[in-house]
DNA sequence: CGGAGCTCCTGGGGGC
DNA sequence: TGCCCCCAGGAGCTCC
C-alpha cells in the first residue's frame, strides 16, 4: 500500500522530525526486519550507533536517511559520510518517532527495529506484514543508495523526462499496467495508483504496449503524476492503520479514489458499475466503458474464426 | 536478456 | 462463538 505518495509522506515526517538527531544504539525486533545486510544486525548496529541523521531522501518508494560524524549539522549543510539507514516499507512498513507506544513500555507492536536517539526519543521501524526491510548502505556520487541503484527516476525528480519513459514504455512488449507497475520504467506507482491512472487516462490495463499511441502511453504517465500529486497534497491514501505517517496519523486520499476497491460503485465519469479482475495474482479495478478492453488474441480464442490460407 | 510467474508474510474479515 | 480460508501486494528471484 506504501506508493510513492505515502512514502513520501513519511519521508517529509522524518525530515521534520529526526534531521540532527545522534543515534545512540539500537534494537532489534523481528529478525525479518534489516535484510540486504552482509554483517547482518552487529553491522547494522556499528554502523548507525554514533551516527546523526541526516535530511531524509526518496526515489521512488525507496526511503534513506543520510548519515553524517557527529558534530555535523546536516541543516547546515555538513556532508553525509558516505552511508545512508535505507528502507522499504514494502506492504505494511512505517516509522514512527516518539517514545515507545505499547501501553507495557516495551517495544512497539510488529518492532523491526529502534533508533534510540541522543534527546531521549525513539525511532522505530515496524511491519506487521514483513515484506519491508531496512539496511545500512553506501551512498553513490549522487547520494543515492546502491540498494536502489535499479530504480528509474520517479515522476517528481528533476531528472524525469515523460517523453523518454513514453517512448521506452511503447517499446516493451507486455500489458501497460504491468510496465506502470516495473520500477525500472518509472518508480513509485503501486497497485494503487495505477488502477487510477489508468481510469483517469481511459486506458485499459491490459492494453499491449506496444500497441499504444504516442499520446496514450503520455496520457497515463501524466495522470499518474497528477494523481499521486494531489494524493500527497492530502497526505496518502489509508484504508486502515497500515498505513500512517511518523506519528501515527492517516491520511485522507482514499475518499478521492475513482476505481480502486471500488467494485459496483458508479464510475464517476459515466456511472457504469466499477468492475473488478484478477491480475497477476491480485485485483484490477476499472470502468468496463472508459477503458474499453483490448480484443483477446486470437491464440485464447481458438481456430476457429478461418482456417490457415497459404500466402496470408 | 526481457518477460512472466512464484513466493515471502501476517492479521482482518467473511462464511459456515 | 470459533475456526478456516481467502485476501491484500512490492519486488527479488528463477525459469523460459
Amino acid at each position: 500500500m506504501p506508493e510513492l505518495p505515502e512514502v513520501e509522506t513519511v519521508r517529509r515526517g522524518l525530515e521534520q522530525h529526526v534531521t540532527g538527531r545522534l543515534v545512540t544504539d539500537v534494537s532489534f525486533g523481528h529478525p525479518r526486519a534489516v535484510r540486504r545486510q552482509p554483517g547482518g544486525r552487529a553491522e547494522f548496529r556499528d554502523r548507525l550507533r554514533g551516527r546523526v541523521l541526516g535530511i531524509a531522501g526518496r526515489r521512488g518508494k525507496y526511503l534513506w536517511i543520510p548519515l553524517h560524524a557527529p558534530g555535523h549539522d546536516p541543516r547546515r549543510g555538513d556532508d553525509h559520510d558516505g552511508s545512508a539507514l535505507v528502507a522499504h516499507l514494502g506492504m505494511s512498513g512505517q516509522f514512527r518517532v516518539g517514545a515507545p507506544t505499547d501501553p507495557a513500555g516495551g517495544d512497539p507492536p510488529h518492532a523491526g527495529v529502534g533508533l534510540h536517539l541522543a534527546d531521549g526519543t525513539d525511532l522505530w521501524f515496524c511491519d506487521q506484514r514483513t515484506f519491508g526491510w531496512v539496511c545500512v548502505d553506501d551512498l553513490d556520487g549522487d547520494g543515492r543508495p546502491t540498494a536502489a541503484g535499479h530504480v528509474a527516476p520517479d515522476p517528481f525528480e528533476a531528472g524525469y523526462d515523460p517523453d523518454a519513459v513514453a517512448h521506452r514504455l511503447r517499446r516493451r512488449r507486455t500489458e501497460i499496467k504491468r510496465a506502470l507497475l516495473d520500477q525500472t520504467l518509472v518508480s513509485g506507482i503501486g497497485n494503487i495508483y495505477a488502477d487510477e491512472s489508468l481510469w483517469r487516462a481511459q486506458v485499459h490495463g491490459r492494453r499491449r504496449t506496444d500497441a499504444l499511441t504516442a499520446r496514450q502511453a503520455r496520457s497515463v504517465l501524466a495522470a499518474a503524476q497528477q494523481v499521486m500529486a494531489q494524493a500527497m497534497a492530502a497526505g496518502g491514501t489509508s484504508f486502515d492503520a497500515l498505513y500512517v505517517d511518523v506519528f501515527g496519523e492517516s491520511g485522507w486520499f482514499d475518499r478521492s479514489l475513482a476505481v480502486y476497491g471500488r467494485a459496483g460503485e458508479p464510475c464517476p465519469r459515466c456511472g457504469t458499475p466499477i468492475r473488478r479482475e484478477s491480475f497477476m495474482n491480485r485485483s484490477s479495478w476499472f470502468c468496463p466503458v472508459c477503458q474499453s478492453a483490448p480484443r483477446r488474441r486470437k491464440a485464447e480464442t481458438g481456430p476457429t474464426t478461418r482456417p490457415s490460407a497459404p500466402g496470408g
